[in-house]
DNA sequence: AATGAATGAGGTTTCATTCAT
DNA sequence: AATGAATGAAACCTCATTCAT
């Protein structure tokens, strides 16, 4: 029952996600995704009140399904820092494996005013969140600086894993992004590290 | 002559990065634009072929002189990490200085397409050659780590400075971007020194 | 049987007139008339041909129940006068205590094309015989010019007595309705020469 | 130069009366309108604000030129009882001699909500003063009775007026509508009564 | 070089109506 | 008979760009 109810809104969803990722958001007419989803175009407004919305629930949609997988890939890991290794691959790993989506979220998601980007940033932070906790019990566990302001250091984590993707994607995929997390992990363990 | 031609084409720029600030740059329309500038809305037609060229040259002027900022302002420091230092410094307090253009830089100008976007990632591609050849320098004097990635390492420390940057403007702004200077150099030097 | 069938095409009219009031009948979407009604959307084109046919139809029922009270309340005077009078009364009063029903009357069912212009005119029609044929009977009695053009003088009562209704209702129904019957009653039998 | 820039100005409103008077405004778009103006659809938008605007002013334009038609029309006239006549024979001539306008205004303009209605009521103000104003004159003059109620009489005689109109243009305008004036003003002037 | 009136393509969204259940 | 999810046509308006002056 639920998934027949679900099903014209996942094939939305995955219809503007091939679409966004091919020609961008602003380029992704309404009609173009109907007709990618299989649907009509009045269909997308039963299930989404603006275009607007498409980006932003495909989006918490996969981000919800990436922090699990976070969440679950450092679970059963003792050792800090390779939990944060972990995280490091993770995130190359999955945004690798789905083109789409890393264009989608390095690329289309960046695409809206101030307004849109602040919703974006609250759906982020389960991802920032469970950086800072690493960071924390690092600290606690005397892995990492006493001294480390979390706040300022899980952006310039982000910022830096963002960055690499972002590179990756826009330089065209010429090499392995997982092929980068050695360096970026090391970097990252030298700089909080003791 | 030259300066009189200039004096328009100077204009449009100023007006550009006023309403590109406060209105994001889909939302101002050219003849805003012209308004804030001081001419007709044609007359931007005879100084850009399109809307987007002036998001480009706009950012390119004004990325220009920053670069020139950061190669005066590390040019005469002899100590590297002294120098990484003084570009992170650079880096934060002419954006925090300079709100309207840190909006540009750090939304507007992400809000184009893949296209666009490599063009942007042209233009800046002398500040990241400037940030490896610091790194390079630093290697070879023994500062930093030999084993570096130069090509990751650079991505990693602009991707660190560029979400602190835009965190701070999304969070509004409300504490010093240049207090996170020491913090972020830290990192840095830790990361990448030996 | 009938009854019950009847159920549901009375809610509907009661939910449309409900609507209609409300937000005018361009502004009354279908959906919002099956909610006033309690039914769905669908099945109101079980008992409506189209989205316009309920205006009529709420229209003719209601106009036909007037008629009927007109007709009624004339039937036993014998004061051809007096009769007219009665018909003002009913007309203002009427109207006056059903908002809802004046509102649709007077600002909605205006709101047609000609075609429906024509099919509302015809459903007038008995209310402008019954004038009709008090101004034959009036001349018939001597009480009204002779030389009186009928068809043309109904239009005008009806058209007098519309406007003043219309124009109540504008101005915020800021004075009773009733109130302005001897006035125009007066104008009726006496125009406004000495 | 002012008849240049009013020129695409007065060639909207001139294309919008046709186009609303063969299909009503409702069945009116934009680019029909447009088209009917020799102009392209987006030019609309430089002179008016929005479709209805064209309506409004549409309306405005022609009701200010009447007006003034009905105060030079009457002027000269002494006698109150043949002014009257004459506001009469200019309501019904002019429509008669304008069948677009006389759509426009009798069915068109009644197609729209109560707020564009009261704007439209504070259009056709001027002339309801104007009648009012023969009113008091001819009270004054001792011509009309004294106890007349001045604000409903000029509502009972424009309503009058206007059903005549509406009517004939209804019923497809198979008589002359000036021939209507005779009985339209005896019965102002006397009523129906003997 | 400068103007700004004119252009017209383009896209989101609404909502009356249908039809499988 | 009743439902309500799905349809898809339809149209206003915006705004980047052009071009006659």
């Amino acid at each position: 029952m639920t998934s027949r109810k679900n099903e014209k809104y996942d094939a939305i969803l995955r219809g503007a996600l091939e679409v966004f990722a091919e020609h961008g958001f602003h380029r992704s007419q309404v009609s173009k995704i109907a007709r990618a989803a299989g649907v009509a175009d009045g269909t997308i407004y039963l299930y989404f009140k603006r275009k607007e919305d498409i980006l932003i629930c495909l989006f918490r949609e996969r981000l919800g399904e990436l922090i699990d997988k976070f969440t679950a890939g450092i679970e059963p890991i003792a050792d800090i820092r390779e939990a944060l290794r972990q995280v490091c691959y993770i995130h190359y790993s999955e945004l690798e494996n789905d083109v789409n989506f890393a264009y989608v979220t390095q690329i289309e998601l960046r695409q809206s005013d101030l307004e849109l980007r602040k919703e974006i940033g609250e759906a982020f932070k389960p991802y920032i969140k469970l950086i800072e906790q690493l960071l924390v019990k690092g600290i606690e566990q005397g892995v990492f600086r006493p001294d480390l302001d979390v706040k300022l250091t899980r952006l310039l984590l982000f910022g830096a894993m963002d960055e690499v993707v972002t590179s990756w994607l826009i330089s065209g995929r010429k090499y392995s992004l997982v092929s980068q997390v050695e360096g970026t992990v090391t970097f990252f363990l030298q700089g909080i590290g003791k």
